[in-house]
DNA sequence: TATAAAGTTGGTCGGTCGGCCAGTTAAATT
DNA sequence: AATTTAACTGGCCGACCGACCAACTTTATA
């Protein structure tokens, strides 16, 4: 038999507001929403909102916060448990980016809090993390050690969230028939990420291009 | 003596009105701002915005094709007329970078668009310039051809554009004294740009490390 | 000089916003 | 069963928003 719905649940409501609010707010940003439009949205009234979260921008910080807490865990596991082998450093980093692909409405909580000014918690305790872990690869031998490995991290998290980020600027000049990247966007994803890391490891140039690089200086 | 400054010059006044918003929309955004607020820093009333530019959304729009007209003819020119050779190319690619330096509003007004769905002209524009010039690359040997152009240029116009948008998210964990990037911002950014370019080159990964992944497919 | 056109102004309107409060109902406590 | 606590509701309020308008002033035109 179905469990009878919970008429007065505070804990099971505020999710339910929270997920009106993550919807509505990563669509749309903070300021185009309207308290109103959240209790519509998740089917209570406006004034049930301000009892449970006090101001508009309160929930929206409790918005950003459990979307920035399941990312800091899902992101401090890859990164503290994978082993420090090429393989695996490789498919920690593709965690990363699957983590971007699956979770769109927290990349545009990201974009919002970032051009808004938040002071970002999350990159201040995941860089020092990343960034050991190419300093671990450097003294294996394994990475170059005349990079630096915190503007490294820079480079591979800039690259790929902006990817997720402003797919409306990259999908019209993607899209033309004749560079086998008009499929669906997980084949497009897949092809940038094998693109990227192939250049991340390799570079850009022939062999026979970086032995004249390195012949000139 | 001193030219008698004309007292009615629409020209000038929409001038006056697009740099106060631009200064404004771009540190706040849109939606943050008020006309009467833009009116204010212009030192004009703010029916004289609505007479000028109808509405504000209009406003809004002509702000951004002002920013993005001049950065398209800079970048395009960029694009154009470097030479293709490996230190022209890599010279044109440093141009972009310190556009991108040089006008922090761009850079903000490029994020609010992005964030808020614009479907940026610009980029569609550039991009086949930018892949253009990777393909005569490629078919001169300079770079390597199993690399998708578009793809390629996405990881570069993502990581050094999210390095500028981002800068709150790094800033924390670059200024740890240890580094060496506890200077100005300009030094940062260089040093930024030149790890950037020599991974995107020559690869993360050393000749030897790079010598075993070719030996182990 | 007469007249039209364009630049500029202060004032105001309807509408929406976030927040508050008094009151009601269900659950927990004793 | 009585009472306290907490979830929940509807209505309302002052503040602010973008837009509009009628009037006024300067410049251009004939």
């Amino acid at each position: 038999m179905a469990v009878k719905k919970q008429r007065r649940d505070a804990a099971a409501t505020s999710e339910q507001i929270l997920d009106a609010a993550e919807k509505l707010f990563s669509e749309h940003g903070f300021a185009h929403v309207s308290v109103r439009e959240i209790s519509e949205e998740a089917g209570v009234t406006k004034s049930l909102i301000h009892h449970h979260f006090g101001a508009k921008e309160a929930l929206w910080q409790a918005v950003k916060e459990r979307a920035f807490g399941a990312y800091l865990n899902a992101q401090i596991d890859a990164l503290t448990n994978a082993e420090a082998s090429d393989g695996l450093l490789r498919s920690s980093i593709e965690m990363y980016f699957r983590y971007l692909e699956a979770n769109p409405r927290l990349v545009r909580i990201m974009s919002w809090a970032q051009v808004e000014g938040d002071t970002n918690p999350v990159g201040a305790r995941l860089m020092p993390l990343g960034a050991a872990r190419i300093r671990e690869a450097q003294e294996q031998g394994r990475f170059r050690s005349d990079l630096n490995p915190e503007l490294t991290l820079a480079v591979f998290i800039g690259a790929t969230s902006y990817w997720f980020q402003a797919q409306g600027l990259f999908a019209a000049a993607l899209d033309c028939p004749n560079n086998g990247l008009s499929g669906s966007s997980e084949n497009r994803n897949k092809a940038f990420i094998d693109n990227f890391l192939n250049i991340f490891f390799n570079g850009l140039f022939t062999d026979e291009a970086r032995a004249n690089q390195q012949g000139a200086e």
